[in-house]
DNA sequence: TCACTTAGCTGACTTTAGTCAGGCATCCGG
DNA sequence: CCGGATGCCTGACTAAAGTCAGCTAAGTGA
């Protein structure tokens, strides 16, 4: 049983520790951590951080030096378990594993698995509800990061692989309103997939670079970036949108069928589209 | 959405108000609790809850007075909600309401239903994982319960009702150790399902009386009670074990067949029974 | 009836969690 | 190389959460 069922909540799991201590401790985990990586991630006040560590620190579970990279900034300081730290951090490992443990054991082989399996689905859901989806510049390095990703993908499953020369070419400036957008899907302000539009002035508005990250694949994130960016195009005025796409992209490919694309005949001359679809937008009620 | 997904939680809903208040405010309820029942539900301290209660008075939310009933006892206390504190329950209702639409809000219907699903799956599932199944003298009120519950059930479901002057007699002191035994499954103490054994001298023992409550059938209940049962006989040198039903009784028969019972000749006369079963018994390790 | 328990209460206290202001060293853009 | 921002720190403070001992009134069992 691999997955955690619980997570370190409760004050009864961590053996006579302060819960905020107990959480630091945790955070900083056997590999340690920035002091500004943990303030983020447990939300706590600088000096209140500061003085938990301190703590830690006296208690001989921590150790809280300059961080090792040459070059770095000579400000931002690195917290690191001592052995104490690092055996009591198991401790509550296996305190967390233990009361996993008792709320399976009264539970048959089948509810058990049932139960994990529930949880693991209730855990993926929450995760897609955390994503976060934005405009954002093209530019940006986190987007040059999904496009990067987004030609890997498609270069990996084109049959004679992708050559961008070859390729209809998108300018950033055509993603940048008002002439169009560049949507960002972000998970914990890590990007986690994207999608554009861009708005001719005369022609239906024009889908491109959906892209979606295997981490958060089959969780509707493609359908959630494609309604938003029908929504840009709706709010904007446009009436409908079209998109060309790959033979190998399947999944795609069912997506947009199921959210009311229609296959029309080819609208340009890329070269690595083998369907172009259409679909009419509902006016904004804007 | 009547399903409530996240619980009283974090902080950030309280409004204001200090965590431990607002979620005494949160238990007392519409319907107001004696005070003896909060301090059980939420793990307090006696004199901490009173401290509390006074709070809340002083703000003109609780009342705390006398129980109403009379006979009881003159000094257990109940807290109701004053019309300002109902405003406020409800305002935390409504918090609560909020978060669970903050959360589906970025999923598209089909996955929402999914995340409603899994939860309410998961917390059945931890419903289960909470039943305790533990020995009981059939002649605690709550094991009447269950068996009354139990008679209730069969009258309805077999073709010519029941008549427990037909049917072979369980006699209290056949159930009672070393005699035989009695398991009663509670949730929160409330029961919820029983069975018992009777351990015959030169002859296999005796499953009776398994029943479980329709608030948690579908949950493997009856399975657990009935592997406890020959838990306890295999641990007391029985190496195997029967009992008879009625053929109305389909789920149960199926179950004894994916327990491991097989269908043997009638061993007895009960008037009801139409299938008897006898299971083999792995030797305790013990 | 009398010792004993129980339900709730009060006062005095401690620990935990967190905020706020300010300080020092370092870094960064002009 | 200067002014302002940033990362981490300390000291002083507060509110919330919880503990402990002891009290009173009501119930209980012999």
């Amino acid at each position: 049983m691999t997955q955690r069922v619980g997570a370190l909540d409760d004050e009864y799991m961590t053996s006579g520790r302060p819960l905020a201590q107990a959480r630091l401790l945790w955070e900083i985990g056997p590999d340690g951590a920035e002091v500004a990586a943990l303030r983020a991630r447990l939300g706590l006040d600088s000096g209140y951080l500061s003085r938990l560590l301190r703590t830690l620190e006296g208690d001989g579970l921590v150790t809280v030096g300059p961080a090792e990279q040459v070059g770095g900034d000579a400000r931002v300081r690195v917290a690191t378990l001592t052995g104490a730290g690092r055996a009591e951090w198991a401790a509550l490992d296996e305190r967390s594993d233990e009361f996993a443990r008792s709320i399976l054991a009264p539970l048959s082989g089948q509810r058990r698995d049932q139960l994990v399996a529930a949880m693991a689905q209730v855990e993926r859901l929450l995760i897609a509800s955390m994503v976060v989806v934005e405009p954002c510049p093209p530019s940006d390095p986190r987007a040059r990061a999904c496009l990067r990703a987004y030609a890997r993908d498609i270069a990996r499953r084109f049959d004679d692989g992708f050559d961008p020369a070859l390729s209809n070419p998108v300018h950033d400036e055509e993603l940048i309103p008002p002439a169009g957008v560049f949507l960002l899907a972000t998970l914990n302000s890590k990007p986690v997939g994207c999608g554009a539009v861009k708005l001719h002035p005369d022609a239906p508005a024009e889908i491109k670079r959906v892209w979606v990250a295997d981490t958060v694949r089959g969780l509707g994130m493609g359908r959630r970036i494609l309604s938003d960016l029908e929504r840009y195009a709706a709010e904007r005025g446009r009436t409908s949108v079209r998109l060309d796409t790959n033979r190998n992209l399947t999944e795609a490919i069912a997506m947009y069928h199921s959210a009311g694309y229609r296959e029309i005949e080819p609208y340009n001359t890329e070269h690595f589209a083998h369907h172009w679809f259409e679909k009419q937008l509902d006016p904004s009620p804007s």
